[in-house]
DNA sequence: CGCAAGTACCTTTTT
DNA sequence: GGTACTTGCG
């Protein structure tokens, strides 16, 4: 059977368990994906399952897109047959499907962050709460963090006034929710549960269908999801998860490293797989791979090995600054592109955070070297994109209020803040919704009744009103691009927006979106509307990486996961950076960033080097990190060394200093704003500010004719006069 | 109500 | 070094 050939026998056990629950942990590079859609063929192709019997669930579209490219290669036949994607797009389609049950509106809104955040804070208006004390993101992540286990408002039992808070506003933002006839993100997966729970029959159906399910990424999946998985599997129990614990790096978003130990509980008969031959990386670059993670102390040991050859060692690279590092990187892709040892496309550059990309992308600019950058300023977050998003929107759902609120004026047709406060009062009088509100008004249009608004904004209210009716009814006849068009025209927004100072760039994204809307263009018009919202409002980052060009990728390590590249940079090897220094005081964080390394390390086929600055400039001020605690733990003999200002002690020297910074910390000596001092290089000054900061502390001192300079306490030397 | 200029706050990672 | 929000004036 050829779908077996070249599959190793721990690769064929997984393939051919295909009765009852399977347990497949699979470190990096053991062949997992190729290990799923060998399963899903052969299921199809030897077992001769219904391929609508099957789905599989991934982590991002993309990899579902892959998925499903590999499988046409495989099983060529009914591969659209398949459920195929990530959890939020399936339970998507669930809910639009029998959402009804659980009275979820079937053109319901996907809301994402923003629209989150700007709910939460009409929330906070709406109880009389000070924005600047709860602040509107640390609710929304403890909301959804607390959606992402199931727990309702009333679950809450927080003692303090701030969970007393949180509750309250969860249960207000919920109510605007359902007002709007939107879900968030975790709506969608909780939804779908609680949909399940509900009604069994309904359960029973899908149950009755998906008799095959696959997971892959499993250790970065939620309480909820997990639940999910247990229920469509309830009935057939023919369920496959596939995971990594060691790559597990969204426990930040709730995921839940648990639910592989849970499961094994769960399904007493999993037949356990693990896959620990690596395919993909030199025998050095796993080496290295293998001394980071294993200082891990909450992980269960793992013996990956690999026959591939030994390999480059990981090269260590100590540049003065962030942007001798970015210069440091694009010089030595240049070298190995011009000797021939790699291609642009070979190389991916990646770092802890989006604003490292900054320093990078400007050296690449500097040298004239093409890159992509995965999510800079992403597409559908721009203004013009999301503008022209909610005019869409309204058309599916004119109760959605965050894009109600988004677009009324915009462009500016004189509905101000005042107005439209007016409005929402007014329509809560009137027992309506927003929408309903302005349709009234439009009705209305004797005026002698005795409204709140003054004629001239009764209106332009109105007349907004008609607007979206308008679009509402083209909408049933036109394709996705006369719509769009209709719409961006009718709307005064392109006038408005290429009227603008940098409207030509800004009318070039909304023609890209454009471009987005045309895939939907055969679709009978209301489908196509409906799944080019969907489609806009799941996809991620990764989705959009442009596959041909030959180009350097640059990208976080959270983005990296699950892809692989001849020759990997990281960047940012730094204390502070990897690990992030929000993470350094939680051993459990600590533990996660080292994952997040690892999986950096392992994305690497041939060649890896872990690149730091001494000096970078964070948020405008300086700041002087040590090398990050992960390069320590690879062993010197493992690595080489290079770089601008690489010298030999200096290893050592960061080691000891490591030690001693715990005993450093308090023996600083303390300034306040007024003391005199000096400074070997600039001479005597006066202390403008003194900053504690957690291991250190931070002056800042006006030199007599040398300007304002910043010192960090434990590198400079400032004595008081 | 709109716009310009100033200010606080920030930055972890994302479906 | 940037943005999202506030303030003040026309």
């Amino acid at each position: 059977m050829d779908i077996l050939d070249g599959l190793n026998p721990a690769q064929k056990e997984a393939v051919e368990a295909i009765n009852g629950p399977v347990l497949i942990l699979a470190g990096p590079g053991s062949g997992k994906t190729r290990v799923i859609t060998h399963r899903v063929a052969y299921l199809i192709r030897v077992v001769g399952v219904n391929p609508r019997s099957i789905m599989a669930v991934t982590f991002t579209n993309k990899a579902a897109r892959e998925m499903e490219e590999r499988l046409n290669r495989l099983v060529s036949a009914s591969v659209r047959d398949l459920t195929l994607g990530t959890f939020h797009a399936i339970c998507a389609r669930i809910l639009r499907q029998d959402g009804k049950a659980i009275g979820v509106d079937k053109k319901f809104s996907i809301y994402d962050d923003d629209d989150q955040i700007s709910l939460i804070k009409r929330s906070l208006q709406d109880l009389a709460l000070d924005p600047k004390q709860f602040a509107p993101r640390a609710l929304q992540s403890v909301i959804s963090s607390a959606k992402s286990q199931m727990q309702e408002p009333s679950d809450l039992h927080g003692k303090s006034y701030f969970d007393e808070v949180t509750k309250r506003v969860y249960e207000r933002y919920q109510r605007l929710l359902t007002d709007s006839a939107a879900l968030d993100f975790d709506d969608l997966l909780l939804k779908t549960v609680l949909l399940f729970r509900q009604n069994p029959k309904i359960l029973e159906r899908y149950q009755q269908r998906y008799m095959h399910i696959q997971v892959d990424e499993f250790q970065d999946t939620n309480l909820v999801q997990y639940e999910l998985v247990k229920q469509l599997a309830g009935k057939y129990r023919n369920v496959c998860v596939v995971g990594d614990p060691d790559q597990s790096i969204y426990s930040w978003r709730a995921a839940d490293i648990r639910n592989i130990l849970n499961f094994e509980k769960d399904f007493p008969d999993a037949k356990v797989i693990l896959l620990e031959q690596n395919y993909r990386s030199t025998q050095l670059i796993l080496d290295a791979a293998t001394h980071v993670i294993s200082a891990n102390k909450q992980r269960k040991p793992k013996e990956l090995w690999t026959e591939n050859e030994k390999g480059l060692p990981p090269n260590v690279i100590e540049t003065y600054s962030a942007e001798e590092e970015a210069q440091w990187v694009v010089s030595e892709i240049d070298k190995l592109v011009r000797s021939g040892e790699a291609k642009s496309s070979d190389c991916a550059v990646m770092y802890r955070t989006n604003a490292q990309s900054r320093a990078l992308e400007e050296a690449f600019i500097r040298y004239g070297m093409p890159y992509k950058l995965v999510a800079g300023t992403r597409f559908y977050e721009r203004r013009e994109v999301k503008d022209v998003i909610a005019y869409l929107r309204l058309i599916q759902n004119p109760y959605d209020t965050v894009s109600l609120r988004r677009v009324i004026n915009v462009p500016q047709r004189g509905i101000g803040e005042r107005s439209l406060d007016e409005l929402t009062r007014w329509a809560e009088s009137q027992g309506v919704n927003e929408y309903k509100a302005l349709q009234l008004l439009a009705q209305s249009n004797e005026s002698s009744e005795e409204l709140p608004f003054s004629a001239r904004t009764v209106k332009v209210l109105s007349g907004f009103a008609v607007m979206i009716e308008n679009f509402i009814e083209k909408s049933r006849e036109l394709d996705m691009v006369k719509l769009f068009d209709h719409v961006v025209e009718k709307s005064g927004y392109k006038q408005y927006i290429t009227g603008l100072v940098d409207g030509e760039d800004r009318w070039e994204n909304v023609m890209e979106l454009r471009g987005v809307a045309q895939d939907y263009r055969d679709l009978p018009p209301e489908e196509g509307l409906t799944a080019l919202l969907e489609g806009v409002a799941l996809v991620s980052d990764v989705d959009d990486l442009p596959e041909k060009v030959d180009t350097v990728t640059l990208i976080t390590l959270h983005q990296a996961k699950g892809l692989e590249f001849p020759v990997v940079f990281i960047i940012g090897m730094e204390e502070g950076i990897l690990p992030h220094y929000k993470s350094i005081d939680d051993p459990a964080q600590l533990e996660e960033e080292r994952r997040l390394c690892y999986v950096g390390i392992t994305r690497a086929k041939q060649k890896v080097y872990l690149v730091r600055a001494f000096r970078r400039h964070l948020m405008g001020s300086s700041t002087v990190n040590k090398p990050s605690r992960f390069l320590l733990d690879i062993p010197p003999e493992l690595i080489e060394r290079g770089g601008v200002t690489a010298k030999e002690d200096e290893w050592i020297a960061a080691a000891e200093a490591k030690e001693k910074e715990i005993q450093l910390d308090g023996e600083l000596p303390e300034f306040k704003a007024g003391d005199h001092v000096r400074h070997d290089q600039f001479g005597e000054g006066v202390v403008v500010n003194y900053r504690k900061t957690r291991n250190d502390a931070e002056v800042v001192v006006a030199f007599d004719g040398e300007g304002v300079k910043r010192f960090l306490l434990s590198f400079a030397k400032i004595e008081k006069v």
